[in-house]
DNA sequence: GTGCGTGCAAACCGTTTGCAATCGG
DNA sequence: CCGATTGCAAACGGTTTGCACGCAC
């Protein structure tokens, strides 16, 4: 089996706390940001680290950003993402998602798995503008 | 109208060009090293800004990749994608993605208005093996 | 004590940008 | 001839990495 001896340093539950605390898909740089507030000698290259620890031991997610800094779900069970396009904010979608997740995969998985492929998920993000952002510009 | 004059160069009519050739979602660099091949003066600055004027123009298309350098795409139709997890390749999903389109903004979205956001889109892409890879993996 | 994880800084990759020179209209 | 577009190189943002040290086990 391939278990690596994984420690657990300070500065990885600081991250995961971070993730947890800061419910709104984080990037690495907030994360960092929000740690450095109490514990002042942590630095960016170990954030990054552990963020993608904590990935590969499917603790946190990545989210799937169309564009600028990834992002970190502390939410692991399945559900799909809104960016608002203008304060670049991104929200869950914790709706009817099961059901779209059948359609989804049921319909174009198996055009997909007729072509020969395999497949293995599938990644979506909506785009649009926030409640907030709408009442702000108006 | 903001319509900014526009000059039909010849860097702007290769990389136009190499992107229709490399059918398969070319990167910026892909296409770089195409135009090289019969234009040795080319700079990568004037690729990505003449990828970019075309995407502006509605003419080529950015596709979204979940990690990695950005695609371009010379079918500007409405279509997902597949991304070979080994092979790193993309390929288009022709099929009844139409069907599927319904299906996704019908429901999502709906549920998303109804939270007070104002929807304009989406992007979706798929994971799995190609199946070249599944041959060769064999 | 062993070696994983850290802090630091440099390197990395993909992309954008400032500038003077060029060339399309 | 005007100014949009080029080539070049430097700078950018986000992320990874090499190294010596330090701490968890």
């Amino acid at each position: 089996m391939n278990t690596p001896k994984r420690r657990n340093t300070i500065q990885k539950k600081l991250v995961l706390d971070a993730v947890q605390s800061l419910k709104n898909h984080p990037t690495a740089e907030e994360v960092y940001r929000y740690i450095l507030m109490t514990y002042k000698n942590i630095s960016k290259g170990t954030v990054y680290r552990n963020l993608n620890m904590l990935v590969a031991e499917d603790v946190i997610k990545k989210v799937m950003v169309v564009d600028g800094a990834d992002r970190f779900d502390h939410t692991i069970t399945n559900h799909n993402h809104v960016k608002c396009e203008n304060c670049g904010k991104v929200y869950d979608i914790s709706s009817e998602a099961g059901d779209l997740e059948e359609k989804i995969t049921s319909q174009d998985t198996e055009f997909l798995r007729k072509s020969g492929f395999t497949v293995s998920g599938y990644k979506i993000i909506f785009t649009g503008i926030c409640p907030n952002c709408i009442k702000k510009c108006q």
